[in-house]
This record gives C-alpha cells, sequence and structure tokens, in this order.
DNA sequence: GTGGAGTCCGTACCTAGGTACGGGATCAAG
DNA sequence: CTTGATCCCGTACCTAGGTACGGACTCCAC
C-alpha cells in the first residue's frame, strides 16, 4: 500500500500541521502529488514526509526556507557534491557567530548597565535610563571617522543597510567593500553605510552589488 | 529661535529617516507636534529628537519598539523607580542569553556537522546531507547544553572496511550503524567509514563489533 | 514668481514563516 | 443515508520594524 497518506496523515507523520504542508507547497518547497484518479483528495508519497522532516531538521540548524530550497535542490542535483553542503553550512556558521557575537556585544553592555544600578532611587539617579537619555554619541556606534576629502572624481552614497545590527557586522561589511577597487572609504554614521568612492572605476550598482552579495540587505533597493 | 525642527531635520538629527518619525507616531511612540498657526509644516521639538536617540538605543540593547514604549512609560511616571528598569534590564539580558544559548547549540551542531563532512565526494557520503535525511527522533538538539566546547563529549573514528565494493554496501553499513545509540553521523570517503559518535553513549569497540555482525572485515581488528 | 526641495497624509508593500477562515466537496462510520 | 471529520482551495491575517509611493501643498531662494 504505497500509494500514501492523506494530508492531515502526513502532517501528522511529519509533526507539521496540515497548513504548514500547504504553505511549503506554494513555497515551491513540496511538490503537490496528483489525486488518484476518481478520487478528490491528494494522497502524499512517504518521499515528502521525509523531505518535510528534512525541512524541520535544516531549519533547527538555522537555515532559512530559502536556503533549505537550496539545499533541496542539491540533493536531486547529480553533479552536486559534498563541497557544495559544506560550503552552505560554513556560510551559515559564520552567519550564526556573527548573529552570537552580536547577541554577546548586547549582553555585555545589559551587564555593566545592571551593574551599574543601584536599583533603587528614583530615575533621576539611574544608570540604566541615564545610558540611554544620554547625548553621548559613543554606546554602540563604534566608529565614525569619515575623511573630508574634495577631489573630482570621488563621490559618496549612503545606503542603510537593513541587516546590520553591530559593530561586528559592520566591520565584516567594510572588509568586503574595501576590496572593491576604487572604494577609498567606507564608514558608518546614524544607521547609513556611507562609502567615498571613485566614480571612475566603480558604481553605485556595483557597490549595492558587492554589500548585496554577503548576505545584506539595502532599504529600498531592487 | 527655532520652536523645533521640520520633519525632515529632526530625523537627520536623530539619525534616522523620516518615514521612521511618521512611524513612530503612528506607533505612538512618539508625539506629533501641531503646525504652529498659520502654517502647514509641524515643528518638532528637541524632546522629540531624544525620544528618539532614547529608542535607538534601547534597540541596540535588544528592546523592543513595545517594550521602549513601556521605558518611555516609566522615565514619564513619577511613581517609577530605579527597580523597575533594572528589572526590564533584567529581564531583556535573560532573554538576550538564552538565545545566545540557542544559537550556541546551532553553532555546536553546525561545527560538528561541517568537522564530520569531508568535504569531497557525493552527496550519498555527505555527513551533512545524511544528518538531514537521517529519520531518528532525537532531533537535531543533540547538542545542547554542552556548551561551547562543542566537541567535548564526540568523537571521531575512521575504519578501513575490506568488503564494502560498492555503494549498497555502504549504505547497509550505514544503517547499520544509524540505529547504534550514540551514532551522530556515517560518511564514506577514500575507503574510509568515518563515524561520529558520543563516547558516552558508545565506544569504538562497540561500534567495530557492530559493522562485524554484519558481516563486514575491519582492516587490522583483532 | 518660479523651480525645486521638503512636507503632509493615506495607503500599500516588504521580509519570514507560517496561521486562520470560510464555503464547498468528499470520505468513512454507523 | 446521514453525520461528523477531513480535505480542498483561495484568501486574509499575523508579528516587527519599517520603506515606498503618489498627489497635493508649502516653503525658501533666486
Amino acid at each position: 500500500m504505497a500509494a500514501g497518506l492523506t494530508i492531515g496523515r502526513a502532517a501528522r507523520e511529519a509533526g507539521v500541521g496540515v497548513e504548514t504542508i500547504r504553505f511549503y507547497e506554494r513555497q515551491r518547497l513540496v511538490a503537490q502529488p496528483p489525486k488518484p484518479q476518481g478520487t478528490g483528495v491528494r494522497l502524499y508519497p512517504t518521499d515528502t514526509v521525509e523531505r518535510i522532516r528534512f525541512i524541520k531538521k535544516a531549519q533547527e540548524l538555522g537555515f532559512s526556507l530559502r536556503e533549505i530550497q537550496e539545499l533541496l535542490a542539491l540533493r536531486s542535483d547529480p553533479a552536486a557534491g559534498c563541497a557544495d553542503v559544506r560550503d552552505r553550512a560554513t556560510a551559515k556558521l559564520e552567519d550564526v557567530r556573527r548573529k552570537i557575537q552580536h547577541l554577546q556585544n548586547i549582553s555585555g553592555m545589559l551587564e555593566q548597565l545592571i551593574a551599574a544600578c543601584l536599583g533603587s532611587g528614583g530615575l533621576q539617579a539611574c544608570a540604566i535610563m541615564d545610558a540611554l537619555s544620554r547625548h553621548d554619541a559613543d554606546d554602540m556606534a563604534c566608529c565614525s571617522a569619515s575623511g573630508r576629502g574634495s577631489d573630482a572624481s570621488l563621490k559618496d552614497v549612503a545606503f542603510r543597510i537593513e541587516n546590520l545590527p553591530c559593530g561586528d557586522c559592520a566591520s565584516a561589511i567594510k572588509e568586503v567593500l574595501e576590496k572593491e577597487p576604487g572604494v577609498k572609504a567606507v564608514s558608518f554614521d546614524k544607521g547609513e553605510t556611507r562609502i567615498l568612492y571613485d566614480l571612475r572605476t566603480i558604481d553605485k550598482e556595483r557597490l549595492a552589488a558587492a554589500i548585496e552579495s554577503s548576505g545584506f540587505r539595502i532599504a529600498g533597493h531592487q
């Protein structure tokens, strides 16, 4: 009886909800099986259940559905090798480590603030409120130092990068950008990434492409 | 002189976009100032700029806009004390630490998989794909609670199996091994069978015994 | 007085990963 | 043959934190 399972049973087998399977179908993560002739109910092969379990496990490893789609494509690509998978995993590990670093920065700051706070008294004596209200530019905005040059062929542009939470991530993007020819300086200010570049060598689109190829998103781009 | 700033200038001062200020207004995080009589443009007091900076700093500490709303409410509550703020910060620290722990689990799992993956050969020999495709009930969360020293209890070993002529036999042996408790990954590369296992659960001798009980011979064993 | 920059306001859209609703069809048990 | 459970399918909604668009004003400088 290898005919298959109804969607409800398949969902139970795979440990997800019915709606989730339908959602994955819409996302083209799993194929929608046909209804056997004469019936009105689709039957899912155990293959699909396997596939859903694969998706769930990959999610636990931090992969997004889009990335999982790639992994699944690799899986059915005869030309794909172990190295392809490994590369994906390594990139994801990088990604996760960056996130950890970011959270550790936050954790450290919170610890310091909590330690500095007496925990009693009014708000005007509260170190935490104080740090948040204070007018200084320090805190976490680590960088600055934008040179003020005026050269005819130098131009600067500011991108607003969506997923750039902290200084460490900013350093990563800075490295990438500075490898591009024509990039003279990269700085971060008020939520914007400013790039000073030589317009004879490179243009805005290529800069944007470099940023996006590192996994960052630019607000309002594309 | 200036009774306030236009929204554009206020945005620049605060380091956000104009749309962001409008968004915060809709979210009731900042008040919408009136238009001075006779004019058509709203003027923002520097207070609002301060408030936006507060919001941004609190965001950098990991607070959500909803939580920031509470912090702001505290700030203008005469009955609120330092302890209230401290409690919020402590709760957030907890929260952040939990997230770090979660990411560290993921990181540990990825490290193990990458270590177990030879990075060459086809996908059928890929430890990573394998772990994702395997359908054992214990999910990927096998490596939790062991902190950062990811490989504390995991060890890998390589056997050279003499009568392992083809991929199908390799699959067979893999199945056998994966039924053993404590076996995390099995991969094949360059004539060797590599096994990643939990040394608290199983040891090399039991792995060897499992292989030999399936009719395979291990080179240089016994 | 004109052009361009900025503002106002409402609304729609975006990411990710689903969840929920509703009306109609179908299926299995009693 | 009915009843209750499922299934089908399209569509809307949810969270969070904004971003974008577009038409109509308004403001400032030249």
